[in-house]
RNA sequence: GGGCGCUUAGCUCAGUUGGUUAGAGCGCUUCGUUUACACCGAAGAGGUCGGGGGUUCGAGUCCCUCAGCGCCCA
């Protein structure tokens, strides 16, 4: 057999083991038999054009480790992969690269522009495919989907065409967020609000018939389009002015003073102007008061016609020369330093501008109802839960949400206008349908022109669970793996993706589309800080996976936080996951190696197992017991802790050293042995595997190769692949009292090797000990291999008795019941003895008092009696090393 | 203005039914080439868990309050 290479080489296994996986169609959930109960997650669409980011690595981490343990424990698991078109984000890639040419997007229209964006797609949209593959997604790739693809659509304009029908969308005239520079609306979510210093200007605003009215404003350049000047109606200074009438600065336009208990009196000079066209609150204020909307704005954010003189300057431009006028014919306060809050586009940060325009907007307040039912009912379930809060005030205060965007990549929205007429159309499913309908309804000499305008992007990623599977279409898919199980995603877009497929899952498919909603942190940077190009901290996934292995870096990602919960991405701790790989590929090197020197004669019938044996099973059946409660309640990083501490602490540091006494003896004993290294093993790979598949996979497939030929297997048989694999179960408890055991030996022998490091004794020398164990000595005598080899001890001169006179010129190290003499004619420094002893005896001295003052208050009535024994044993122990010291430190030693 | 989160060892973080002088990784100190692993092993130093109050036999863990930092919504 080839022997294993010395450390784990993740670059020459990773791509060969993900190949070999995708070909043999073990990602499917076809893997299992057709009546396999499913479990089904659709991934979180990346865009198209994206790079792969953390943010990627974090989702693909999480949900592998869904999958792949769903998978393990028998299920059809099904993971959906697919992408996202990105309307904004896609279109100004191509539109940047078009700029390189020297042409735009104007200048070769738009189908040229639509077919350039899919060339665009075809290119680079693979890219972010091949990446979730390099971190190990072991999703089902023919079923892989885009948000734009012909399926997709179907149910994009099937979804359009049943809300329209049902009355919840409709087009209108409402201030929306425009961007100016991309030339479109945007939805309220995709507007970030920063503070920036900027100036509160205060004005005095010409009342017709004489007088000034003071008025404070943050965007001058609005005055322009006020309609209006409101004052508190109980605020005294003003009282005379309601019902006059202002005039516009500059224009001269006439305009109504009104009151309204909107405006705050505290606030600027407790005045306010009205601008319906250009401020969501006046807005608000105009329709209560039929007030006109002026709109001094242009698409591109120059003035506009209404701005009179001001026309075709910029909206900033405006804003100083008209504040210079202002200031020239008298009407100008004054200007003060002032906190502003600017509303950014959440793509590219330019200022956006609230502007009335005509959109389409779906009232989502019915869907949202029966959302937020969902999670109060418990239907769905969000992790951790206390973002159903986040969800309950969502959702209560929702709002129209504008879905149509002026650009040109996207889903094209199914609404033909008749013969130019804005307020004839047709909503169809496609032009044939569109002119069916348009000539029952107007006639037959229609001539139709569909909307030039899409949908927004999250429109088609809200039907996303569903639209995957097939629908509209009823097709076997969607029977079989709708519902999902998992929405899995971070806590970003819980309002602009999760929220939306569980509004839009419940309206269509009448059912939740997942039953359990799972919410990931932000990765950031070590220090804490988000990452970001311009501070130049980005921690490239991929170059992270070159460096250390996929598996250490998933692994970090999955441990270093908890849900919900932003995580800091600390380049060490991958480092030593890396490590951590490295020493399970060693463990299982060492397990192979260990069938070399077998006997094929002396293979048990039944094994005999030793107290390291039983150890070992007690605490891994244990384990499997933790990390599958553990699992099941979504705490996925402490289930990976312990499987790490537990292979690393306990397998790796105890059981192999152990293991390396029990071979050496031959036999049936070398057999079990490597028996139990191999189960050991194999239980742990398989508890892994959802975290770090590959070298749980490739360690397995070495560990499988050496021990089938001798006939060591799992009680199951060796599976094809340690991916479809059975998971781990907990085994009735068997082995507890003997652990309980042999917990004092390993308690001995790192009581033995602290003892000989602090007193200085070399390293490696073998040297005697007589172990003085009362009741214990059996049990230790039974032990004295193990014992010598791991404290060092040279076992010739070993001698364990239940009673013994203390040697002199020996370390004593007392445990409770036990003493241990480490006999060192010679090289011990007796004064040094007596202080260390001294101060051992101290501290059990405060630690005896601790608890007698604890045994004696009402703790030991009121306290669970399990947990009062467990202070007096430990008590006991304490005074049995006490008497042991000072009998000690009398003697003289 | 409303809501949420965080504050535990020098650094990055765990610690989910409250159980009794707190754990890990990295870093640090001392030893160690015992053929699984130096991507290693052994031993050790180092926190009283942001401040204050409360509930309880018992609180890092529950409640109140204050402070700092961060996020979301308005």
């Amino acid at each position: 057999m080839s022997e294993m290479p010395k450390a784990y080489d993740y670059n020459s296994t990773e791509q060969r083991l993900y190949q070999w996986w995708e070909s043999n169609g073990w990602f499917k959930p076809e893997v299992r038999p057709p009546d396999a109960k499913p479990f089904v997650i659709s991934i979180p669409p990346p865009n198209v054009t994206g790079e792969l980011h953390m943010g990627h690595a974090m989702f693909v981490a999480l949900e592998d480790l869904m999958i792949r343990h769903a998978r393990m424990k028998g299920l059809a698991a099904l993971w959906v992969p697919g992408t996202d078109h990105a309307g904004i984000a896609t279109q100004l890639q191509v539109e940047k690269a078009l700029i390189k040419e020297g042409t735009s997007r104007q200048q070769i229209g738009r189908d040229a522009f639509v077919a350039r964006a899919w060339a665009w797609k075809e290119k680079y949209g693979g890219y972010i495919t091949q990446q979730l593959r390099r971190l190990g997604a072991s999703c089902d790739w023919d079923r892989e989907r885009f948000t734009l693809d012909e399926g997709l659509n179907k149910a994009v304009v099937e979804a359009f065409n049943r809300l329209y029908r049902m009355g919840l969308i409709y087009r209108s005239e409402y201030l929306v967020n425009w961007s100016p520079g991309l030339q479109t609306a945007v939805s309220d979510l995709e507007v970030e609000y920063s503070e920036e210093p900027g100036f509160l200007y205060h004005f005095q605003y010409p009342v017709k018939g004489g007088g000034f009215l003071p008025v404070a404003t943050t965007r001058p350049e609005t005055i322009l389009g006020d309609t209006a000047v409101a004052v508190h109606p109980d605020d005294e200074r003003y009282q005379q002015y309601i019902g006059q009438t202002a005039l516009v600065p500059m224009l001269n336009r006439e305009i109504p003073i009104i009151a309204d208990s909107y405006v705050d009196v505290s606030f600027g000079t407790g005045a306010l102007k009205v601008t319906p066209g250009h401020d969501p609150n006046d807005f608000e204020i105009g329709k209560r008061h039929h007030l006109a909307i002026v709109n001094v704005m242009n698409r591109d954010a120059t003035m506009s016609s209404e701005a009179g003189a001001y026309a075709g300057l910029d909206r900033f431009a405006c804003r100083e020369k008209l504040w210079a006028d202002m200031e020239a014919v008298g009407l100008t306060i004054r200007k003060e330093p002032y906190i502003l809050n600017v509303p950014r586009s959440q793509r590219g940060g330019e200022i956006i501008e609230p502007m009335v325009s005509k959109q389409w907007f779906v009232d989502a307040e019915p869907m949202a109802k029966m959302g937020l039912e969902a999670v109060r009912s418990g239907r769905i379930q969000i992790i951790p839960d206390r973002f159903n809060k986040v969800w309950e005030n969502w959702l209560t205060n929702i709002r129209p949400w504008c879905i149509s965007r002026q650009l040109w990549w996207g889903h094209r929205i199914p609404v033909w206008y008749v013969g130019g007429q804005e307020e004839q159309y047709v909503v169809a499913r496609d032009e044939a349908e569109a002119y069916q309908k348009a000539i029952a309804q107007f006639g037959p000499d229609v001539h139709l022109e569909q909307d030039p305008d899409v949908l927004d992007t999250w429109f088609s990623s809200a039907l996303w669970p569903f639209s995957t599977l097939g629908w509209p279409q009823n097709n076997p898919d969607l029977q079989r793996f709708y519902p999902t199980d998992v929405l899995e995603t971070g806590y970003d877009i819980l309002f602009f993706w999760v929220a939306r497929m569980v509004m839009t899952g419940l309206l269509f498919t009448n059912d939740i589309p997942f039953h359990t909603i799972y919410l990931h942190g932000l990765v950031r940077d070590e220090h804490g800080r988000k990452m970001s190009k311009t501070i130049g901290n980005v921690v490239d996934p991929i170059t992270v996976m070159e460096e250390m292995g996929t598996d250490a870096l998933r692994f970090t990602l999955l441990t270093s936080g908890t849900p919900g919960n932003d995580l800091n991405l600390a380049l060490a701790k991958v480092a030593s996951n890396r490590n951590f790989a490295n020493k399970i590929w060693n463990a299982a090197r060492f397990a192979v190696r260990a069938l070399d020197g077998l006997d094929p004669a002396a293979k048990p019938e039944t094994p005999v197992y030793t107290a390291a044996d039983q150890w070992v099973l007690h605490q891994l059946n244990e384990l499997v017991r933790d990390v599958n409660r553990l699992m099941d309640s979504y705490q996925y990083g402490e289930a990976g802790r312990q499987a790490y501490e537990f292979l690393w602490g306990e397998f790796a540091d105890w059981y192999v050293e152990i293991g390396k006494v029990q071979l050496r003896q031959g036999g049936a004993a070398a057999w079990t042995t490597a028996s139990i290294l191999c189960h050991v093993l194999d239980s742990c790979l398989r508890l892994l595997h959802p975290f770090i598949p590959y070298v749980t996979e490739e360690t397995w497939q070495q560990i499988k190769q050496a021990f089938q030929p001798v006939g060591i297997s799992p009680v199951e048989g060796w599976a094809e692949a340690l991916m479809i694999a059975d998971w781990p179960r907990p085994q009735p408890a068997a082995y507890g009292e003997v652990a309980a055991a042999f917990e004092r030996i390993r308690e001995l022998i790192t009581r033995i090797r602290a003892t000989r490091a602090e007193s200085n004794v070399e390293a490696g020398k073998r040297i005697p000990a007589l172990v003085v164990a009362g009741p214990m000595a059996g049990f230790i005598e039974s032990q004295r291999e193990v014992l010598a080899f791991l404290a060092r001890l040279d076992e010739g001169g070993l001698v364990i008795k239940r009673d013994a006179a203390a040697p002199d010129n020996a370390l004593t190290i007392p445990l409770g019941e036990i003493t241990t003499y480490l006999p060192l004619a010679g090289l011990v420094d007796l004064s040094a003895e007596r202080e260390r002893l001294n101060k051992e005896l101290a501290d059990l001295q405060g630690q005896i008092e601790r608890l007698q003052k604890l045994l004696n208050s009402p703790f030991a009535q009121r306290a669970p009696a399990d947990v009062v024994q467990r202070e007096k044993e430990k008590l006991a122990q304490l005074q049995a090393s006490q008497t042991q010291i000072a009998a000690r430190l009398v003697q003289g030693g």
